[in-house]
RNA sequence: GCGAACGUAGCUCAGUCGGUAGAGCCCCGGAUUGUGAUUCCGGUUGUCGCGGGUUCAAGUCCCGUCGUUCGCCCCA
């Protein structure tokens, strides 16, 4: 038997409803804020994951799925999705109409050892915004994020955290305060951090093991070294968020795993998910359009991932809208009639199970119960003969002969109520 | 890439000290003619993940491999 590779996982219908419900809705908040959606290619040129990502991130050093065309080009599947959208924006020009305000959904994918909230195909909604450098766009954005994710029921047991990176001015020199500080705190570190420490001495600050959350608790900290222009940009920021009424925490810990993040980072997340807890997470890259070779704009944005969310929110299995219609005909004539009724029907707007497959009118009428419709339909040779259908209203148990040529008006005119495909609420 | 646990019917799982593979659910059929979801009766479910090894004998023990899960790493 072939099946899925590791870590790549089929979504079955029984699971579309929820997803469905999760793409609806960010489709109608974001709408709300304007933003529009956009799909890129789901493989680009290795070359922009290197250069936008960052050429010693994780994600592109180890975790890409890379792949030569027949052409001898280098692709790779989209680790994320911020690298095309800033493609898009520079190949579209799109600088010329700010603020571009874009939203997109899809797979992505990390050669990553799978667990608990992580795939190797996984499903994110992001949102970019290209334009404002005011922080009032950070508070914006952030208030969205947290809308979202407290409209679709997620209000208690999220966490929203918010630091600031620094940018280009102040995070050198401050990067070389906490090397300083790491080299002589370096014999209490653990094996990773002692490499960390070199490569990406912030990382350390994020470290899970004890000992080294012990040994970084009096380590300098970005946000106590910003530049006055990214101090201002934080506090207001802050004061923003205090004004909304959307609580956070300040963790100056916190650090992004791709290089293109400045001043504005954040989180959220949530108990429940185990290890990889974080829904949404994002924050600003203002330097990265230009670094892209286009014209220098300042940008911010953040991502969800999809599956983390599902498993939050997943309830047990979804149940199909029922059909309103089971239609049972009984052998090969009332078959033809069956198929052209329901044909009928369906053209008013009507969900009609037509029986597929034969059967007895016991084994019919057995699935027209599992499918939960709220009438059965029938046709056997009498009926044929007579011109009419019988007619079960399935809950009642009561049922009548209707004229063939009724059943349209009586069926339209009983369920009036039109399905909305929202079947997770 | 590192560490650990687990893979038995479509699903959830039992299977003792190594001795002829089980339950529930689901599904199918029947309970006098053409009527579901309740009840009763009957029935099908299997490469015990895969491949080696030990043994008279392996679902059970050993090795490998694939997969899943949970951590580490990393990240949404």
């Amino acid at each position: 038997m072939i099946q899925t590779v590791r870590g790549v996982h089929d979504i079955l219908p029984d699971a579309i409803p929820l997803w469905q419900f999760l793409e609806a809705r960010a489709l109608a908040i974001f709408g709300q804020y304007g933003f529009e959606e956009i799909r890129t290619p789901l493989f680009e040129k290795t070359e922009l994951f290197a250069r936008a990502v960052g050429a010693t991130t994780d994600i592109v050093e180890k975790e890409m799925y890379t792949f030569s065309d027949r052409g001898g080009d280098s692709l790779s599947l989209r680790p994320e999705g911020t690298a095309s959208v800033v493609r898009a924006f520079v190949q579209q020009s799109m600088h010329r109409q700010l603020p571009w305000k874009v939203w997109y959904r899809g797979p992505m994918f990390r050669y990553e050892r799978p667990q608990k909230g992580r795939q190797r195909q996984f499903h994110q909604i992001g949102c970019e915004l290209f334009g404002p450098e005011d922080p009032l766009a950070d508070a914006e954005l952030l208030a969205m994020v947290m809308r979202y994710l407290t409209d679709i029921g997620l209000q208690t047991s999220l966490v929203l955290e918010i630091n600031s990176l620094g940018c280009p001015d102040c995070r050198p020199p401050y990067r070389d305060l906490l090397i300083a500080f790491l080299r002589q705190t370096a014999s209490h570190l653990c094996d990773d951090c002692q490499n960390r420490m070199e490569r990406n001495p912030l990382r350390v600050l994020d470290c899970k093991q004890e000992r080294c959350r012990a040994a970084i608790a009096t380590a300098p900290v970005m946000i106590d070294h910003l530049c006055p222009g990214c101090t201002h940009h934080f506090s207001r920021l802050k004061g923003h968020l205090e004004d909304l009424e959307r609580p956070f925490r300040i963790n100056p810990h916190m650090v992004r795993g791709l290089d293109y993040y400045n001043r504005t980072a954040f989180e959220v997340t949530s108990v429940g998910l185990g290890a990889q807890n974080a829904v949404a997470a994002g924050g600003r890259y203002d330097g990265l359009v230009a670094q892209m070779g286009g014209t220098p704009t300042p940008a911010i944005g953040f991502a969800m991932g999809m599956e983390r969310l599902a498993l939050l929110l997943d309830q047990g299995k979804n149940r199909p809208a029922p059909p309103d219609v089971y239609l049972a005909p009984l052998g090969e004539q009332a078959e033809q009639a069956g198929l052209k009724l329901a044909e009928t029907l369906r053209a008013q707007g009507l969900a009609v199970t037509l029986n597929l497959g034969g059967g007895s009118l016991k084994s019919q009428m057995k699935r027209a119960g599992r499918s939960q419709a709220r009438f059965a339909l029938m046709i056997g040779e009498a009926e044929l003969e007579k011109n009419v259908v019988i007619l079960k209203e399935m809950a009642l148990g009561q049922q009548q002969e209707i004229r063939h040529s009724e059943v349209p008006g009586f069926l339209v005119n009983t369920c009036r109520t039109i399905s909305v495909g929202d079947g997770h609420r």
